[in-house]
DNA sequence: TCTTAATAAGTGTATATACACGTAATATTA
DNA sequence: TAATATTACGTGTATATACACTTATTAAGA
């Protein structure tokens, strides 16, 4: 009747479950560390207006491509960047066309949160050690050729 | 005005965003491939339903904790479980205990969607090839000793 | 025993994620 | 040029996540 221990076993090891974990582990950390700029903005958010800071007048399906976030994701989380003034929207010459930029605001907290940025950095690679540039590999490969 | 590329450059390598990257990428993997099943399940829930298969009466605290899944996360993941017939839950003799148990719906869509569960995983094992244990190990380095 | 800890879990609020579907604008073609 | 296809993006809906706060129950101490 119960699924049987050998498939749980293996159940057990899934990979895609480790990932989400460490996923929230470290996403977690890097918030904390972000908290303590007294910026309300997390590691996610960062992530997006640096690389919007990358591109100029990008659209959001460019933006979403570089970021391999889901166009609706991005979309719903520039909502949040607009609404706190770090991120601006133009419609282009082509009427479909959203062109996103950094807003001043964005910049500079982008240059406010960095230092707390990078100490969350530093902690992650402390833990990863030697492993450091095998784990970036593996990340890069698996967002590579994923799907 | 901008921030400076050094500091640009850095944060284009946060690990906490290849972390997210890779966490969505493998998740969309593997439900597209439960979604073959047949079944309304995705991977997370998965997870979720082994971890309480191989606890008997175990409490919401006890299961957040052998997920590291934040407890209102899980207490929130578990109504939907709930609701879909594959989690019951009882509260114990201590009245502060909520009992979280596996029905018998809940043993027998992990079996159904096993496979399908398992097709991702080659999948995901296949593109990290020989890395594939010092990948695990890497996120078991993370998901222990981080925090 | 009555008051106060401590413990377990729920709720409010906000953000993140993604699929299915809809809409508006431009490009293509008959 | 009018009909159709393509493209870019938004919306509806559902789930996932986590922090701050609250509630209910039991345990501990005066």
């Amino acid at each position: 009747m119960d699924i049987e221990s050998k498939k749980r076993l293996e159940l057990t090891n899934c990979l895609c479950a480790s990932m989400r974990q460490s996923s929230r582990n470290i996403s977690q950390i890097y918030n904390k560390h972000l908290k303590a700029s007294g910026e309300k903005i997390n590691a996610n958010q960062v992530s997006i207006l640096v690389t919007i800071s990358q591109v100029d007048d990008g659209s959001i399906n460019k933006i979403s491509n570089l970021l391999k976030m889901e166009r609706t994701t991005l979309s719903r989380n520039l909502n949040v960047l607009k609404k706190a003034g770090w991120v601006k929207s133009n419609t282009g010459s082509d009427g479909r066309f959203t062109y996103i930029n950094l807003t001043a605001k964005g910049n500079k907290v982008l240059s406010k949160v960095f230092p707390h940025w990078s100490k969350a950095q530093e902690q992650v690679k402390k833990i990863l050690g030697g492993e450091l540039d095998s784990f970036r590999k593996n990340l890069k490969n698996i967002n590579t050729n994923l799907i």
